[in-house]
RNA sequence: GCCCCCGUGGCGGAAUGGUAGACGCGAUCGACUCAAAAUCGAUUGCCGAGAGGCGUGUCCGUUCGAGUCGGACCGGGGGCACCA
């Protein structure tokens, strides 16, 4: 017996043991039911923070605990593994990016085996390895045959020194974030997934993911960005075909003042060939930034092409057709009609460029003489609308629709906001694009017999661009279908497509194929998910995405990949800054009294705002540092205490050594002590709402609420006499804890003679009968104020109750013998005495 | 600009419309100790000596009763962003 447990002695003892039995390997063809817990798979980028340790630690109590109750669980980890830190390592430590990534995976796995989670290791998976990514070209040719998968033109962001294309992310003022050079935008072909094709679905299935945050469903729902309305054509003037525009607004036809199309649209770029004004106006059009600032900001810049075309309900009357830099060429048609008295943006362009602004909707008919002054975005009535004077917005709207499908100039169409999904990306780090272009036979899937597509090894990063570009063999290959020597495609896959469907393979990992149907239907969907909510919108769709396409070729049964989905909050802390404004590491500063100072110099510290742990700011603590000190059952602990888990949470010293202090208050309560035989019949009721309420919390991952239980159940136990009562919830006790603190619960109860692993216990059930109380107290308010409690039996009658209650002393005083003018009573809880 | 969420002690946070502040952190006092650490006990929303009064961002409403429901406002956070 040892008066303190010992985590640096204990935690790798339980965790090769676990290893050892092969504790948390799921078994595909078991017999029980499944569940699967999975979190969001890290990106390796170098070594864990308390982010992933959070993250994991919350999977890991939800595998432990229904691995109690009985379930067979699947709870695996992996690598995100291609992305651009391993490239940029490249050029900065002329390090290859795949022996760096494998030298991170290695040092974050044994960093996550410390904390001894419940991980089946048999199925990890690296997605930069072959036997990940070969599987991966082969859906992405399913998908190809399939139709799902284009090559188009687009444009993106090129930087011309790097010479490589920039997500949005990557501009920054213009500029490219790593060379500084001002960014072009560039046509490239590149491959497109068609994920529009599944909008109606993918918005649809977001009403059965009842599991989900709202907030996320409604990110989601933003995002795809369904819009009703109607789509039609504008004769032009000159006979020479017709322009078609999108409109939500159909009631407000008549309000039209001119047409605005897209500098990218035909006919623009018609006009453009013979006419150097128009080309020059749609060259300066495409100058402009993408950030988001820059787009608030930018001026409307219109340019008159002197083309006209014709209302459709009045051929008398004819519209200016404009091109102007604010219509999209990828949202509707690229053309729009411009109502100016009802349309923020075409109110701004015909005042520059006085045009017509006329007023369609309005409060009441009798307004309809009202001048407009800005624009009326809202719904009214139509007024000096012809045959829609007077009719309500929804309503006037539905009648031009009407009247445009009778007529043939129209219909009434739904548009998504959601554009196709560009997979392609000019860098080395990726999953190579199984394609092989031939002069004569276009774009040629790679045969299967051909895959994996193996990425060289041998490439270099001295010189900017991509190095499959310039590898003097890999390209070089010959067309699968007419033997001509042909060109492999140097794109690789953006790294969003590895994790589209990594929880399948993790779920089924033949060799030969992907995965094994039905070994994947038998795990899918994953039954709980839980990151980070940064992947809100893009990894959650495009995996939504996945799992469907590859259900409408037949390969996968399942509609939604993720059953239930939990986003959990980020780690924070305190952020010190030194006089001359550079950051400090917590480990740089101490407390002195209410202030801080270096602890090197002494000089004073300015203690700064709580932010999420970075290295910029230097306010990271290292999980393996904490884990040495305190061992891992603390750090879990702590990190499931205090905050709600969807919120943040600050990291603090008094934070952890509390949980520290805990661990070894149960480990105290385990220790062997003087046993009776007698009864406890409140430390038993106790011992069972407890069992009651933990498993409520953990059902609801509500991790806080099951830790202060857990405090209570043991001040409730530290505080009883011996008896037999007390023994058996000490048992119960570390059951409870297992999920949590699993080190410590397995010592312990290896300690107090528990057979077995505490691990394959199964969860402790609870009583019904023992969670209610014999004794109740009940609340005596006057006039809804509390005045008194009095302890009554369960059960007692209204009657009673309130005879107790007029009776009490304070109530008494109160009443001063005059008679309530109403007694509410609610049995067991309260009476409340209104005068 | 549009959409969404959140405001409770010194701090993190509990609370099926029914005793606001569980539990933790911190703090104060005490016990043990030569001393410290560790541990244990007590107190801890605010005002007040006390009786009592006041308290969940502000105001209004619904209700016997509101942290919880409805409305307006103030403050903080998040998402989208020229989407026709």
């Amino acid at each position: 017996m040892t008066d303190r447990f010992d985590p640096a002695a204990s935690d790798s003892r339980w965790q090769e043991r676990w290893e050892r039995d092969g504790c948390f390997r799921a078994d595909s063809a078991s017999a029980k039911p499944k569940s699967y817990v999975l979190e969001m798979f890290p990106y390796p980028s170098g070594r864990i923070h308390m982010g992933h340790v959070r993250n994991y630690t919350m999977g890991d109590v939800l595998a432990r605990y229904r691995r109690m109750q009985g379930f067979e669980v699947l709870h695996p980890m992996g690598w995100d593994a291609f992305g651009m830190p391993a490239e940029n390592a490249a050029m900065e430590k002329k390090v290859h990016p795949g022996a760096w990534t494998r030298e991170n995976i290695a040092t974050m796995r044994a960093q996550l085996k410390r904390l001894g989670f419940a991980l089946d290791w048999s199925r990890e998976l690296a997605t930069c390895e072959p036997d990940y990514y070969g599987h991966e070209q082969a859906l992405f040719l399913d998908l190809f045959e399939a139709g799902l998968v284009y090559r188009k033109e687009s444009e993106v962001n090129w930087d011309p020194v790097d010479m490589t294309v920039l997500a949005n992310e990557q501009v920054i003022d213009g500029r490219g974030w790593r060379s500084g050079a001002a960014v072009e935008r560039r046509k490239l072909n590149q491959w497109f997934l068609r994920i529009t094709d599944f909008a109606e679905e993918l918005l649809d299935g977001l009403g059965t993911l009842d599991q989900w945050p709202d907030k996320v469903r409604l990110m989601q729902e933003n995002w795809i960005g369904r819009s009703r309305g109607l789509q039609f054509r504008f004769a032009r003037a000159d006979g020479a075909g017709e322009i078609e525009v999108f409109t939500t607004r159909p009631d407000t036809i008549f309000g039209a003042s001119f047409v605005a199309i897209s500098p990218g649209h035909p006919i623009a770029e018609a006009l453009a060939a013979d006419r150097p004004d128009a080309a020059e106006f749609i060259a300066r059009c495409r100058q402009g930034g993408t950030t988001a600032a820059e787009i608030e900001t930018a001026e409307k810049l219109g340019f008159d092409t002197g083309l006209e075309v014709t209302h459709p309900l009045d051929p008398s009357w004819r519209l200016p057709v404009w091109i102007a830099n604010f219509v999209l060429m990828d949202y509707g048609t690229g053309a729009l009609f411009g109502v100016p008295g009802h349309d923020a943006r075409d109110f701004e362009f015909a005042t520059k460029y006085k045009l017509s602004i006329r007023r369609v909707v309005a409060a009441s008919i009798a307004d309809a003489g009202l001048a407009v002054t800005e624009a009326e975005t809202g719904a009214g009535v139509a007024v000096n609308s012809k045959f829609l004077d007077g009719m309500a917005t929804p309503a006037a709207a539905a009648e031009i629709i009407r009247r445009a499908e009778a007529a043939g100039w129209g219909r009434g169409v739904t548009q998504y906001r959601l554009r196709d999904w560009g997979v392609s990306r000019q860098r080395y780090w990726g999953t190579p694009i199984p394609i092989i272009h031939c002069q004569a036979c276009g774009a040629v899937p790679v045969p299967r017999a051909h895959l994996p597509v193996v990425l060289p090894e041998d490439v270099s990063f001295d010189v900017p661009g991509n190095p499959l570009d310039r590898h003097p063999a890999w390209s070089k290959v010959d067309c699968p279908s007419c033997g001509s020597p042909a060109r492999r495609e140097t794109d690789t896959l953006d790294t969003f497509v590895d994790s589209s469907w990594y929880f399948i393979r993790f779920s089924s990992q033949p060799g030969d194929r992907p995965f094994d149907q039905a070994e994947a239907e038998a795990w899918l969907p994953v039954g709980q998910y839980i990151g980070g909510v940064e992947h809100a919108i893009l990894h959650l769709l495009y995996a939504r995405f996945w799992t469907r396409a590859l259900q409408r070729i037949g390969r996968l049964s399942v509609q939604e990949p993720f059953k239930g989905l939990f986003t959990q909050g980020m780690v924070t802390h305190e952020t010190y800054r030194a006089g001359d404004g550079s950051w400090l590491s917590p480990g740089e500063v101490r407390r002195d009294g209410d202030d801080w100072v270096h602890i090197e110099s002494g000089h004073p510290v300015t203690a700064g705002r709580v932010e999420k742990m970075s290295k910029s700011k230097k306010n990271v603590v290292d999980p393996d540092t904490i884990v040495d000190r305190y061992g891992a059952d603390a750090v879990r602990w702590f990190m499931l205490s205090d905050s709600p888990p969807e919120r943040d949470l600050e990291w603090s010293i008094g934070g952890i050594e509390g949980a520290a202090r805990f661990v070894q208050r149960v480990w105290r309560l385990a220790q062997p002590g003087a046993s009776t035989a007698h009864e406890d019949s409140d430390l038993r009721r106790r011992l069972h709402k407890t069992v009651a309420a933990v498993g409520q919390a953990l059902d609801g991952l509500q991790f806080n609420k099951a830790v202060a239980s857990l405090y209570e159940l043991t001040s409730a136990i530290e505080k009883a006499k011996p008896s037999a009562d007390r023994a058996a919830a000490v048992q119960t006790l570390l059951k409870l804890v297992a999920p949590m603190a699993p080190h410590l619960a397995e010592e312990a109860w290896a300690q107090c003679g528990g057979s077995g692993l505490i691990a394959d216990q199964p969860w402790p059930e609870h009583d019904e009968a023992l969670l209610v109380d014999d004794q109740v107290t009940i609340a005596v308010q006057v006039n809804g104020k509390l005045r008194d409690t009095l302890t009554a039996p369960r059960g007692l009658t209204r009657e009673m109750l309130q005879a107790q209650a007029l009776g009490a002393e304070k109530v008494a005083r109160l009443l001063a013998g005059a008679e309530p003018k109403k007694v509410i009573v609610v049995p067991d809880r309260l009476v409340n005495i209104v005068l």
